[in-house]
RNA sequence: GGGACCGUAGUGUAGUUUGGCUAGCAUGCUAGCUUUGGGAGCUAGUGGUCGAGGGUUCAAAUCCCUUCGGUCCCA
């Protein structure tokens, strides 16, 4: 055995160097030739369906229709709102030649697609009676990141859905933008097993051309957070520019309401960092590519038995509805089909033996413990939707004690930078203040992070960088 | 925005300080035999524009410059 299999460091000692092995040994990505841009391979790509098939449903019977929009938008449209093009600069790739030819007017590769479908809705909606109106598309953004590129956590390119919905009224939009936030954090706690906190970004923080943002923050067990959903509640900010009206009940023209709201492939890395342990990732099984793997202990003379004992529980739990690979290959043993389906992070792991079959049995082996257990025969089917309940239910409390143990609440700067320097994130009061936000980055590392939906008392609270009141808690760390 | 380190076969690496042999090793891959309850063994074979471009030199993986890519640290 050599020491270069498998995952070599350890995921406490170097977790970005532990990280990169994970998503490259286990085939999650792989780096193109272009920094930033990662080929999202069939293990990392299955877990993005597994996401879509669970909140495609839910966006549709909310009254969202998927579209396509193009990817090139005109510098002209994409300027429209000027707050929202100064935040989106710095990051846009343009399209400024065809074959030999200069074009007239540069093209933006979207960096969101807030402008263009405007455009359209504008042309679309004409009454209250159109009104709500929601438009998704699941589609790929360009943003040019310079530095510190990380598969799935940061790059150029990445996968997501945008949805953009139209209201009448302020209350229309606000109560959409909460359902929306709403929304993610289930996909983040019911799908993925990772806790999520709620809230609303600082004002320097929020999207650019929005009123507020909500997002959802998980903590990572390094200690840095990890935005994975935002929800922007646009106001009117781009209804006025961009033109989408509607007649109202009172016959005259009325600026919408809008919202947009994304959510993208950096759940999975959030999803490795989360759950992984030193032998590599470990992927819930509600988004697990395959929730157990059957792997046949095979000896010559009694091969055959073996092996179709192996496609007959392979079928059975088929069509228990669980997603199940058997692992016949004959080139690998036993021992490196382990290793091989560890790395991946498959949930359960079934073997049968000739030992197995003589006694009726198999040996079930659970991911996240190590666990093995013996399961007659009769109640494969049955001990395997155990075994996966339970290690889906046991990877979130993981995840909330992980959250619980690194969260500190404090009043006092010293404790706030203590808690930084010991990799964990605390809950502050703070006067909402920029500039003294500002200066708070200044004196402590991190940033803040969001402001929790759920709020203690804070009347009595002094803000903790300056001495006045405090406006709101919020969580202030590290993030990715 | 500032700084540090790294780039040699599909993968991981030795060699670079002090320029000089046919660029070495492991793993992978291919074939055969053998083996299988935690990354098996033997034999034979395969695989390299030393990231790219330029310079110095009789001679460059090695020294210099530029550039691309990767990683980390600080703001």
């Amino acid at each position: 055995m050599s020491e270069d299999l498998g995952i070599t460091v350890k995921r406490d000692k170097d977790m970005s160097e532990w990280y990169q092995q994970v998503v490259l040994k286990a085939e999650f990505a792989d780096y193109s030739s272009v920094k930033g841009s990662i080929v999202i391979r069939y293990w990392g790509q299955a877990i993005w369906e597994a996401i879509h098939d669970f909140w495609d449903p839910i966006m549709k019977s909310h009254g969202v229709k998927n579209h396509y929009f193009p990817l090139l938008i005109p510098e002209g449209l994409l300027k429209k709102e000027a707050k929202h093009f100064e935040g989106f600069t710095p990051e846009v790739a343009w399209v400024t030649m065809a074959g030999k030819n200069q074009l007239e007017e540069r093209l933006a590769v979207r960096p969101t697609s807030e402008t263009i479908m405007y455009e359209m809705f504008s042309k679309w909606i004409k009454s209250h009676r159109d009104l709500p109106f929601r438009a998704n598309q699941w589609c790929n953004i360009l943003r040019w990141e310079t530095k510190m590129t990380k598969p799935f956590l940061r790059g150029r390119e990445f996968l997501w859905h945008e949805a953009h919905t139209v209201h009448k009224d302020k209350k229309g939009a606000d109560e959409e933008t909460k359902w929306a936030i709403d929304g993610y954090a289930r996909i983040a706690e019911e799908l993925l097993a990772m806790p999520v906190i709620r809230g609303r970004k600082t004002d320097s923080d929020k999207f650019a051309g929005a009123d507020y943002t909500y997002a959802i923050e998980a903590l990572m067990p390094d200690g840095k957070a990890l935005q994975m959903g935002t929800s922007h509640m646009l106001g009117q900010n781009f209804s006025k520019p961009y033109d989408v009206k509607f007649v109202g009940v009172d016959e005259k023209w009325h600026h919408a309401w809008q919202t947009s709201w994304g959510f993208s492939t950096r759940a999975i890395g959030g999803l490795i960092l989360a759950h992984g342990d030193n032998k590599g990732a470990i992927i819930p099984p509600s988004v697990a590519p395959v929730q157990v793997v059957i792997v046949p202990i095979i000896f010559k003379k009694t091969d055959e038995d073996v092996l179709s004992k192996c496609k007959e529980v392979e079928i059975r739990l088929q069509n228990s509805g669980i997603r199940v690979e058997l692992d016949d290959r004959d080139e690998y043993t036993a021992g490196w089909k382990f290793n091989h389906w560890e790395v991946r992070g498959v949930p359960l792991r079934l073997e049968i033996g000739p030992r197995d079959i003589k006694e009726k049995k198999a040996v079930l082996v659970r991911r996240d413990s190590g666990e093995k257990s013996e399961v007659s025969d009769m109640y494969v089917e049955q001990a395997v939707q155990e075994g996966l309940a339970e290690i889906q239910a046991e990877l979130f409390s993981r995840g909330k004690k992980n959250l619980e143990e690194n969260t500190v609440v404090t009043e006092s700067l010293e404790d706030l930078k203590k808690a930084i320097k010991g990799k964990k994130w605390a809950r502050v009061p703070h006067c909402g203040e920029e500039a003294c936000e500002n200066a708070l980055a200044e004196k402590v590392e991190g940033g803040p992070r969001v402001i929790p939906f759920e709020q203690e008392a804070v009347h009595n609270n002094k803000c903790i960088n300056c001495d006045k009141k405090a406006a709101y808690w919020v969580y202030w760390g590290r993030s990715y």
